[in-house]
DNA sequence: GTCTATATGCGGATAGAC
DNA sequence: GTCTATCCGCATATAGAC
């Protein structure tokens, strides 16, 4: 057979809960879409709030990992001060868009997905899945924390925020119909680490004044 | 009487639907919540779609008026060169920010309400949402053009996308329970401004290479 | 493991009295 | 304008035959 009736269905659930929202999907709508019954839903996974988690983790777990492990081998071919801000921000950003453009329509709904669960999935999931991400976050922040010693603490943490909200942004815009290019997301992504690398470099606030530099 | 039917209809949606998603918010739950009877959401607004409407409308309208009138303002006050960078992002980031700490709880919620939005409201409605920002946008991306004659076009563009992205991170986070102190949110501000206003400055991204930086 | 049939409840919307 | 009572459809979940 070309898929189980199990992994059809995470199937289905992925791309519809993906495009159209958690509640906006029923059962009905997933075993449909999966060319099997209904009752199917209730005997592999239990409910559909399990299987939201089934497929929850099925998505995201390897984009996380990738991210640990590519820091891992940065850190280790680094010497004494470790890896540069730009390298940094390439394992951190690298992963999400190699799962875009590699894994086709599977991959761009990764990020739709965490959008979704992120507006409307109960606490209880929505902490299953910050606990793994803020593991991963951690240890970028740390790396960055090194990277930039002239750079306090919280603002350190301040800028990771914007970044990760730049890159949710640009991974939305991408997913919208017409899409984008393989070139034009190869693109995006390079702008993207250009332009949170030169934000993360920037001197604190104090330095400058935020008015009068016209002309 | 404190406030009529109608606008505490208004309050509770814009509370419920911003919390917990649209699709999960009954009309049962926002009439219970207001303090009024179930049949009174159907007798003023018509249907729960044009509540959440009305809600928007409400809730968006000032905050884009705000921006063009500031960008107005900055542009009439500058000479030949026009508004500087970080005066642009100063006018455009300033007002979401202000109804933030302004308003209170409102004022953060309408951040929250734009993610729902995004990721649950019909196409129909998105739109409407879509054509009002997309003319604050528009506006904002020719003064930015203007103020940096180097970068090119499609490149501010996409950087515009990571400034708003940025700027919903920071505000869903400050959103969060626990939420921010007055003095934590000016520097979020600024923080964010001039991150902006860093990347946006940034040469293009064929000047320097992305690796091997490193010591 | 997979199906049909059904239990049970919540949803939006409305009719019609007051 | 506001209320109660109700229509009707769709949801999740399960029982029980095959």
């Amino acid at each position: 057979m070309a898929s189980s009736t199990k992994e059809r269905i995470l199937d289905s659930a992925e791309r519809l809960f993906s495009d159209s929202g958690l509640r906006m999907i029923s059962l009905r709508d997933i075993t449909k879409d999966a060319g099997v019954n209904l009752a199917a839903v209730n005997y592999h996974f239990g409910s559909k709030e399990a299987l939201l988690k089934a497929v929850l983790e099925r998505a995201i777990y390897p984009v996380n990992e990738s991210r640990i492990t590519l820091l891992d081998e940065l850190e280790s071919q680094s010497g004494e001060k470790g890896p540069a801000v730009e390298d940094i921000l390439h394992a951190f950003l690298g992963p999400p868009f190699d799962a875009w453009s590699k894994a086709g329509d599977r991959g761009l709904r990764f990020f739709k997905l965490l959008g979704q669960i992120h507006t409307q999935a109960n606490p209880e999931i929505q902490t299953v899945l910050l606990n793994q991400f803020i593991q991963v976050l951690e240890r970028y922040t740390k790396a960055l924390e090194r990277a930039l010693p002239n750079v306090d603490s919280t603002e350190v943490r301040r800028r990771m925020l914007f970044v990760n909200g730049a890159m949710a942004q640009a991974m939305r815009f991408g997913s919208n119909p017409g899409g984008l290019a393989p070139e034009e997301l190869d693109q995006m992504r390079e702008s993207l680490i250009r332009f949170a690398a030169v934000g993360f470099s920037a001197e604190s606030i104090s330095d400058l004044s935020l008015k009068g530099r016209r002309s």
